[in-house]
DNA sequence: GCTTACAATGTAATCGCTTACAGAATGGGT
DNA sequence: ACCCATTCTGTAAGCGATTACATTGTAAGC
């Protein structure tokens, strides 16, 4: 759209050179005799002259700029998405600031698009940003691997992705096992929990299922034992969590000691209907959760929780892209970013200050 | 970059066409046999063509996308910007959410790009926004009035501001008037406060201009009074305002009966420096916020403040843009959406369970 | 003073699309 | 059959940058 800005051919004619001379200047290369050069930044600054991103796209040059697409639940029951209650976004706000500020540190735009999950038609917005990027930054679940592997191969990518080793782009998770463990490990050791119950995300997430098998082995290696019953699925949303308990309450076997949440939200679900329902958190079951979002320790359960560098997943997400643009990173890279055990009250724990275990 | 994808002469080969009339299937321009239409939606489906909107910006057709920037603080103290405190973007996340949410229901996409604030460079990611979208929705802040002024020029701009008749663009701004008064309303006449203390926010926020015109207004109409040293210059941030009523508390004066602020990150911090000097709220000092963030209702001291509807106004700007684009809607619109006072317990209210008076 | 090597600059093709305009096909009226 | 008004389709000119290649300028070496 921008009508009536100025081109290259402006500053071009202001500088009195070719416009092959002002591109050289843009992009910085060496070729240029200074006096020319200081010539060419004049006309820039006086045009107030910024290149088209579109027109440098087209032509096949960088935009300086960095795509990230992120998970955005669809709604199920009301006009409006979900909004209290949004799993995705609260989780991404972190990812989201870290590679805005990254980006910005090294000179590019970071473009975030929130990407309604299971939309793998041309519609998704994931192809528009194709164009306007130079690389881009796929969150969990916003394409299926097909999707992923046909992005890749057009253009940098970088996968924040719980599991699996893409033979494309790049790789980043939060060391989802180790999450997993020390919480387990904590349960078991503090807790003397012998009967666990979990609350596992959506299937198509690979955080989902990363989280999960590390439960599964971390179980075994401790001797605890996961009932049939206590297993319940949800989708990583308060509501479908809270739901699902409601359900498992509805069987009248006896409730696990504690319930793993593969994320918080989840575990905030869980907390309100076991409220709802007479129950006391942590007095007789005990819930945990996972990315330490801030609602976890606000509220009043005091969530004991796994924390997920979310700001630096971001800004190691920008790091990997501009080295994958200029080379510098071998495709096929993964780099796992440390959790950390966060002990509060919903564990069973005293409020006592310490954090850290 | 979208190395190695079908372009639209592609498709016009394989549904033996010309590209005009691949363009023109694409566009829905009525003048196409049914039966030619049909040839190029199967040639298209078959490569899994996407056009490129680099292309289709350059030769000025629509680009299907929408920019929305809003504002990122940056931080004074650390090598990362604020982390847990950082207003902008929390109050950004319902904004985007519900633009997200409605661009896609019209068949656009949104990308969301966080802007420095105060950089008002060619480096401003609003600059590459341009060209990759068909209009632009400026959150409060994101660039002066000479910027909004330049950007509106050269493309269709919705702006998110709280004062001001902008003679460019549509204008969306939320109630602040109404909702100002009704809190101070409500502190005169269900607690009888007279002596007040206001947190104004950043001096370059139309949105904090508003907010403290409207207290000036609504506390000449109540006969409450607001002593010199009882206003306090936040920047909507936590730790300012924390700051900001340290230094307040080391003048001796009596503070005032309440502090009525800005933003409700403001809020929070006001609570937390009066909570570390011994006070408690509301028993020794009341405090209200401003846009019912979640931390709001969450944290301890239960902040009574103006719900803002974020999702609908990103909802309501999308509209605006896109009524724009369709010459469906007047340059120079202004839409005002109502807010809300949320009476909870940090004003003096009991907790009893009333949300709206 | 003239060649020569190399640095500095210019020329023109190209990227993938939209659209004004021109040209071909269709069909109805005589 | 023929003409004309319509409807459909094709041709080609941009949009604003990058970049390979061609050209010009400069200074050293003889």
């Amino acid at each position: 759209m921008a009508k009536g800005s100025a081109t290259i051919y402006d500053v071009a004619d202001v500088a009195c050179v070719s416009i092959a001379t002002v591109s050289r200047v843009l992009n910085g290369s060496a070729q240029v005799r200074p006096e020319t050069r200081d010539r060419v930044d004049a006309a820039v600054k006086k045009l107030n002259f910024v290149p088209s991103p579109a027109a440098r796209s087209l032509s096949g040059g960088r935009r300086w700029s960095i795509g990230l697409a992120y998970p955005l639940e669809e709604d199920r029951h009301s006009a409006f998405p979900i909004r209290d209650d949004d799993a995705s976004v609260l989780y991404a706000d972190g990812i989201v600031r870290g590679a805005s500020w990254r980006a910005a540190e090294l000179g590019y735009s970071l473009f975030a698009c929130a990407v309604q999950v299971g939309n793998e038609s041309a519609s998704n917005p994931v192809h528009h940003l194709y164009s306007a990027v130079d690389g881009i930054i796929l969150s969990d679940r916003v394409v299926n691997n097909v999707g992923a592997m046909r992005i890749a191969k057009r253009m940098h990518s970088v996968h924040l992705s719980g599991s699996g080793k893409l033979k494309f782009g790049g790789t980043i998770r939060v060391d989802n096992d180790g999450g997993i463990q020390a919480v387990v490990r904590h349960l078991v050791d503090v807790h003397g929990v012998k009967d666990f119950g979990f609350v596992a995300g959506s299937p198509d997430s690979s955080d989902a299922a990363a989280r999960f098998k590390a439960f599964e082995s971390s179980l075994n290696a401790c001797g605890g034992v996961l009932r049939q019953e206590n297993f319940l699925l949800g989708d990583f949303s308060l509501s479908r969590a809270e739901d699902a308990v409601d359900l498992r309450m509805a069987n009248t076997s006896a409730l696990p000691e504690v319930f793993v949440c593969a994320n918080d939200q989840m575990a905030l679900g869980v907390v309100r209907a076991l409220l709802r329902s007479g129950r006391k958190v942590p007095r007789d079951v005990l819930v945990t959760g996972f990315d330490d979002i801030a609602a976890a320790s606000q509220s009043e359960s005091n969530l004991t929780t796994v924390s997920q560098p979310s700001f630096e997943l971001g800004v190691a997400a920008v790091n990997m892209v501009v080295g994958l643009l200029n080379r510098q990173i071998e495709i096929g890279t993964v780099e796992i970013l440390p959790t950390q055990l966060m002990v509060r009250e919903s564990c069973g724990c005293g409020d006592s200050g310490l954090d850290l275990i």
